[in-house]
RNA sequence: AGCGGGGUAGGCCAGCCAGGUAGGCCGCGGGGCUCAUAACCCCGAGGUCCCCGGUUCAAAUCCGGGCCCCGCUACCA
């Protein structure tokens, strides 16, 4: 038994995470964290809303409204939607939490006391009428190398060229419109020269990486890395702790990421056990595991081990950080402006919550964009949940029910393809778990999938239904073998299926926790069974268009509300 | 521009790191079974493995050059 923490990136509540961010991040985590508890692991498993910064103080006041109501409100809101996703965390909490904002300050005051902190002057673009200072791409004008009237002051979207705010002509402020000034403002930077070759080290000789992180951080590395800026000069977000620095807060980015710690803390202070915490954190022997997408690697892999190193306290280092590359939407990249994609509380309006999880899982994006599309995903869910997977569950179960006395049969003698089968969905099993450990759920899901394909191709070729005429023991055998199966790929499947999983445990009469033991162990003879019916079923031609209709439906409702968190469909 | 990923049957992809009869799923054609959700099983057709050159007895796989697609480039969270 081994300690894990494990962590989704933290979501921005700007707005509603997509089916992208869900695989991303926290779906992929919460199959992971229900792995190791069905292995019997010691897990933590955390995350939480990012409630600060300038996007959302931006929005806010658009809206009229407090930032601090605003992120609130959508905290609220996601937290229930996580919940409805059956997202097993153990605690999802906010960046704006007493726990995470007290950690933070001292966390850095740390760094600074280790003299990682410098401070620089800089001319910062500011809007006099908001009284902001305004990130780059928050400044509008024409781009100096295409003329383009709208381009940002970070890139244009036009020529696609790098751009910096000083370079536009006639620059506006993106909110109000009105002509920013340069203002003088001090910031505290981190030191990343310091830190680069420790944490070029950590990277080496991290074998556990994908390889997609490997790559970028060596990219990142072999440029070298440069200070940034720490703080930041708005008003929503946490207070930055250094001398001289009233006025300032931290720069989401970099206390977001200490919300894998703060929030282990949290954790056990509710629980009322205020240390208990440092037994994960302060253990080099506990595993911490981050699930993230791609544009989330630099913070995971290099910033936060950044921070740990300069901060000195012995704070665990991250194992590894889980990264899948993008889950696209019919071809195009989800867009919340462009309304292009599927949002995760529209998805439960739409289908049961376990096809999206088998969905998504089927489609990690592992290796590569994948494209989400419904041709695809229907393809998926009336070919393999439902014809492979569900259809051998009930085939077997409802063949048991009806014509062999609805308990599990006592085997007799094993014939040499009967031991083959078995021997075959064993060594599924143990391909699933060597997938599981190295963090490749799609695979492991697959050998969950293999494994019903194997049932369905052995109840064919011992024919069971003509066995039970002639030779029942033999039928008995056969039966037996299968339930053995049925109740393998549950255990394989169950990380990526609670629900339905555990209502199939019901079924097959099975009371005990879902372990993975479970998978290997022979099934006890005279098991009654439970009540049994199809798990799954296929989404018809009909269904389809009707979804695709209430989604339209949907869609006009939501985006005619004012507020983002009224335009929710819970 | 730099960095990264990719180009394999009608579609989606595995194989490439550790060269040696080109695999899987879907779709298509044929057959079987009838326990199961018109499900399941078997057989078959179908491929210039992006292009050019090199190394090698042998290259989808290694090396060089080229073409095309996509993503990232960090005050965008």
């Amino acid at each position: 038994m081994a300690k894990y923490v494990i962590g989704s990136a933290w979501p921005y509540v700007q707005s509603v995470p997509h089916l992208g961010n869900m695989i991303g991040s926290v779906l992929s985590a919460d199959v992971y964290a229900r792995y190791l508890r069905s292995k019997g692991h010691d897990v933590v498993f955390v995350s939480g809303s990012d409630m600060h910064g300038t996007p959302i103080e931006v929005e806010a006041l658009a809206l009229g409204v407090d930032p601090a109501d605003y992120a609130r409100r959508m905290h609220e809101i996601v937290s229930e939607l996580f919940k409805r996703w059956n997202i097993s965390f153990d605690l999802y909490t906010n960046t704006h939490s007493d726990t995470h904002i007290k950690f933070t300050q001292e966390f850095f005051m740390k760094i600074y006391e280790n003299k990682y902190i410098f401070t620089r002057e800089d001319e910062m673009p500011y809007c006099p009428r908001d009284k902001i200072f305004l990130p780059d791409r928050f400044i509008i004008g024409v781009c100096p190398y295409c003329g383009y009237e709208r381009a940002r002051g970070d890139q244009c979207e036009r020529c696609g060229r790098l751009l910096e705010p000083r370079l536009l002509k006639s620059p506006r402020c993106a909110i109000c419109g009105a002509t920013p000034e340069w203002r003088k403002t001090t910031h505290w930077y981190l030191d990343l020269r310091k830190l680069e070759e420790p944490v070029r080290k950590y990277v080496e000789s991290n074998k556990y990486l994908p390889q997609n992180a490997r790559e970028m951080s060596l990219g990142i590395l072999r440029e070298g890395l440069r200070p940034r800026a720490v703080t930041r000069d708005n008003k929503w977000g946490i207070p930055a702790p250094f001398p001289g620095a009233e006025g300032k807060t931290i720069y989401v980015w970099f206390e977001a990421v200490l919300g894998y710690i703060s929030a282990v803390k949290e954790y056990y202070e509710r629980r009322g056990q205020p240390e208990k915490w440092k037994e994960y954190w302060l253990d080099p022997e506990t595993k911490v595991v981050f699930f993230v997408g791609k544009d989330n690697i630099p913070f995971h892999v290099i910033i936060l081990p950044a921070l740990i190193l300069a901060n000195g306290g012995g704070y665990t280092m991250p194992t590894t950080t889980a990264s899948t590359e993008y889950l696209n939407y019919e071809g195009d990249k989800f867009s919340k402006s462009r309304r292009w994609g599927i949002w995760i509380d529209e998805a439960l309006r739409l289908l049961p919550v376990d096809y999206w999880r088998f969905l998504l899982v089927y489609m990690r994006p592992e290796n590569r964009d994948v494209d989400f599309t419904w041709a695809a995903a229907l393809d998926v869910i009336n070919k393999v949940l439902n014809d492979d997977v569900g259809n051998f569950f009930h085939r077997v179960l409802s063949f048991i029910k009806s014509r062999a006395g609805g308990a599990v049969p006592r085997p007799g003698p094993q014939a040499s393809e009967d031991e083959a089968f078995i021997k075959r969905v064993l060594s599924l099993v143990e391909s699933a778990e060597a997938h599981y450990e190295a963090v490749e759920l799609r695979e492991a899901l697959m050998d969950g999938v293999e494994i019903t394909r194997e049932g369905n191709r052995y109840l064919n070729a011992r024919a069971p239904w003509q066995l039970v005429k002639e030779r029942p023991e033999e039928a008995g055998t056969v039966l037996y073998n299968a339930y053995w199966a049925v109740k393998a790929a549950a255990v394989v499947l169950y990380p990526v299926m609670p629900s339905s999983i555990e209502e199939l445990w019901r079924m097959m009469g099975l009371g005990g926790p879902i372990t993975w033991q479970e998978a290997r162990r022979a099934p006890e003879p005279g098991a009654q069974l439970g009540d049994v019916r199809p798990l799954f079923k296929k989404v018809s031609q009909e269904e389809y268009k009707a979804m695709m209709q209430e989604l339209e439906k949907m869609r006009n409702e939501r985006w005619s509300k004012k507020y983002p968190w009224e335009q929710v469909v819970l």
